[in-house]
DNA sequence: ATTGTAATAGAACAGTGTTCTATAGGGGGT
DNA sequence: ACCCCCTATAGAACACTGTTCTATTACAAT
């Protein structure tokens, strides 16, 4: 759009590089994520995702790593009743999913060619897990799940809305009402793992 | 391997090229599967994959249908008991996902560019899914599961089963006894959606 | 032995991630 | 106001990708 040989300022962009992946990736899906797609995009040369990350996996991991954090955010809200927070933690699951798509598709739904995250991104993936754990463990000083380790019992939670969430993305939900089975399959695990 | 100019047999080359494709999946997964590395692997002219099938999409399709045709008869095992079925057709959906990687990679872990099942390939899957259905119809018939549609009931076991094992796949599973857990996670959600 | 099918090798194309080059825009110092 | 230096830029180049097209020829059926 704006004229080229005219450059951005070297602070705007990481941030319009970000944004225009995000972007791309919510709207052609991996198929459209290129460097030259996404430079276009941010109005930006090519280059500059090279100098400002490390190329298309530096900007892959970058997204990685706020999707994390973010989720780690969402899942890490607490109200003092323990076994409401762990429910609410299962929906703030699927939403983060639902409403940050092109960061869930880095984080879970696709191996990107020659991506690996870093050892830093993958500690904050397991930052945002052991939110999970924290509320298993404040549920557990209540007497509730009680039959398994906090870490197992948080892993199954994971899994579940992980799976539920990714068969949506997917488009292979066959419920008819997805809102109210997603809120059923939570209850469902809970009152299932309750003793 | 062989000497080029040598030519395969024509009803050799189709099975031949699916077989050196699950193989590249399984130890090179995504990145390494490419037109010119099946068809090296299956000692095949790369030209060979265009004529025997329609493309590197068309090798996806071929193992898309060929897993879920597999799946769907795992999870079609009835032995009387229909409490025993499900249980079992979970089990059965794990060892399936990690038997069979390369399968399940194409089925649900990756969005391989340009690849879309086509609609018949859609029906193999809907009848895996219908396999989950009649389990809990007729466990319904038994008295359990009244709390919701067997069809919804059967997306959140597929949900529950996808997301455990995806997540194993990724690497991502922090149990501690990985096995144990997944018989927990199955028998939690039975008894949390039992009445 | 001859014929016809089809598997082969290989070039060619546009597109990919990536690296390197030379150019020149524009902010910060004088 | 000026100048200088940092760096964003354009563009070529590389090896690779999926795909199409070509000409050759191995090999089975006649």
């Amino acid at each position: 759009m704006t004229a080229r040989h005219l450059r951005t300022p070297s602070d705007k962009i990481a941030p319009d590089v970000l944004c225009a992946a995000l972007e791309i990736l919510d709207e052609l899906g991996p198929d459209g994520f290129t460097v030259r797609a996404i430079a276009e995009r941010a109005d930006v040369a090519p280059m500059a995702i090279y100098n400002h990350f490390d190329g298309k996996n530096g900007v892959l991991e970058a997204i990685w790593a706020d999707g994390f954090d973010q989720l780690r955010t969402e899942l890490g809200v607490t109200t003092g009743d323990a076994e409401v927070d762990v429910m609410a933690a299962g929906m703030a699951y699927r939403s983060f999913a639902l409403e940050h798509r092109a960061h869930y598709t880095v984080m879970f739904m696709h191996r990107f060619v020659g991506f690996e995250p870093s050892v830093d991104a993958a500690h904050l993936a397991a930052g945002a897990f052991q939110e999970l754990v924290n509320h298993i463990e404040r549920c557990q000083v209540l007497g509730l799940f009680q039959s398994d380790k906090a870490t197992n019992v948080a892993q199954m939670m994971w899994a579940t809305c992980h799976g539920y969430v990714s068969l949506e993305i997917l488009n292979i939900n066959f419920s008819d009402k997805p809102d109210e089975t997603y809120i059923h399959l939570l209850s469902g695990l809970r009152n299932g793992l309750a003793t």
